[in-house]
DNA sequence: TGTCTAATGGCAGAGACTGTCATAAGTTCG
DNA sequence: CGAACTTATGACAGTCTCTGCCATTAGACA
């Protein structure tokens, strides 16, 4: 598969003792990180002991970092690429709001079971959905993440059903109600777990969440809601 | 309608002159800030200028504001209280989805004619609207502010249709999709409204794109896009 | 007018970032 | 293998946001 050329691509798998080592002290920084918050909670971690607890200097966690938020968020980050890869492999004749909804279960559904790379993947991005919401600034930032990533689902979208995005409205409205939806969701299962440890656990019940959320969607925009 | 009994209850317009000076230092603290905001931007404007420009000690600035979003948002709370209040007027026999629409157009133009107190609280709001879309750190906390306000509609809405917020998922549903579709129209109507100043101005132009986006929203999620 | 309460200012300090520069550590090529 | 080059890191120093603390000032109230 990963050719090698010159010198000009880099193969996927063979990289240098300096990337190697990078990507070490990333993920180090990422999992102290993710490791302080839960036990002493965001504001009360400081970016020193995160970079003490790898041992590099506070200006090198500032090197891979912008901000402390991006380190708590880049747990997340890996879910939502898989879940944009898994969007634009949706077959062209779903439609797009069921697209959307099979992209995120099953987005969901391989972080539960696929051994990803680190060991837990879901544990942590569920540990760390909880952490957001009872996180202020957490939440300011991961929900300004989120609409980023909503745009790109827009264009995902557009590009599907050969809409040109500037002119039609439908993506970005369908987008935002994706991420509306979504976003009730979390909420309403960091609600259920709230006590302290994750016991309900499991991707499972995340992914029921999700399914309920979005079978209410129709509901909810039917005119008479006393109907059922 | 104000009844004035012992002394437990504070007047509503006959206040101290304590309370009004400092109702008048916040003002002007919000009004030197926006002014700051737009001149220089977000981030190169420090809160010392804030201060200095308003005659007052950093330390004061801080006692009226938790931080330097909140002078930035202040603007915008105005409104959303506003449309908080109308919704809850929506009459019962209104579908939710429509007293939702009714009450932020009603909102929109409450503030476009009505010469609230301050002289052009619909320029202001404007302008605001187009600083957060192109500013990172003020968009995510008008994001977080935002999801806060979907709660509390969430929960009048369940009060509307007598439902059980614990149990229904349908208002938290609508809420957030409704958050949805207004931040849509928001973001595609500061990216009409890029080029420097305020042209296309008036809340009509706000209006209309809401509208517009909310027309979309049957149809986006409809099964076949295109069908239309 | 004198007391009581609440707003303010000034100061010190923690913590998140950023620019700069010297040093250390990988990479490349002869 | 070692020299020359490139890149990551560390160490400061400095800015800016935000907080606690205490003395001072200025309305409120009797």
């Amino acid at each position: 598969m990963a050719v090698q050329l010159t010198d000009t691509t880099q193969p996927d798998q063979v990289l240098g003792l300096r990337e190697r080592k990078k990507r070490r002290t990333r993920d180090a920084l990422v999992e102290a990180a993710h490791q302080l918050f839960l036990e002493q909670g965001y504001a009360r971690t400081t970016v020193d002991e995160i970079a003490a607890a790898v041992d590099v200097s506070q200006r090198t966690f500032f090197r891979y970092f912008a901000n402390k938020d991006e380190v708590a968020l880049a747990i997340l980050a890996d879910a939502e690429d898989h879940f944009v890869a898994n969007l634009r492999e949706r077959p062209a004749d779903e439609n797009p709001l069921r697209a959307l909804r099979r992209a995120i279960v099953l987005t969901w559904r391989e972080l539960g079971t696929a051994r990803h790379d680190r060991p837990s993947s879901i544990t942590a991005a569920l540990e760390l959905i909880q952490l957001i919401e009872s996180t202020p600034t957490l939440l300011a930032a991961h929900l300004r993440r989120i609409t980023e990533q909503e745009q790109i689902v827009a264009g995902i979208l557009a590009e599907r059903e050969g809409l040109d995005p500037a002119t039609d409205l439908r993506p970005r409205v369908m987008a935002a109600v994706f991420g509306g939806v979504l976003r009730s969701a979390h909420l309403s299962w960091s609600a259920e777990n709230e006590s302290t440890e994750t016991e309900n656990s499991g991707s499972e019940a995340m992914i029921n969440l999700i399914e309920r959320h979005f079978d209410q969607l129709g509901p909810a925009l039917a005119g008479d809601w006393h109907g059922r």
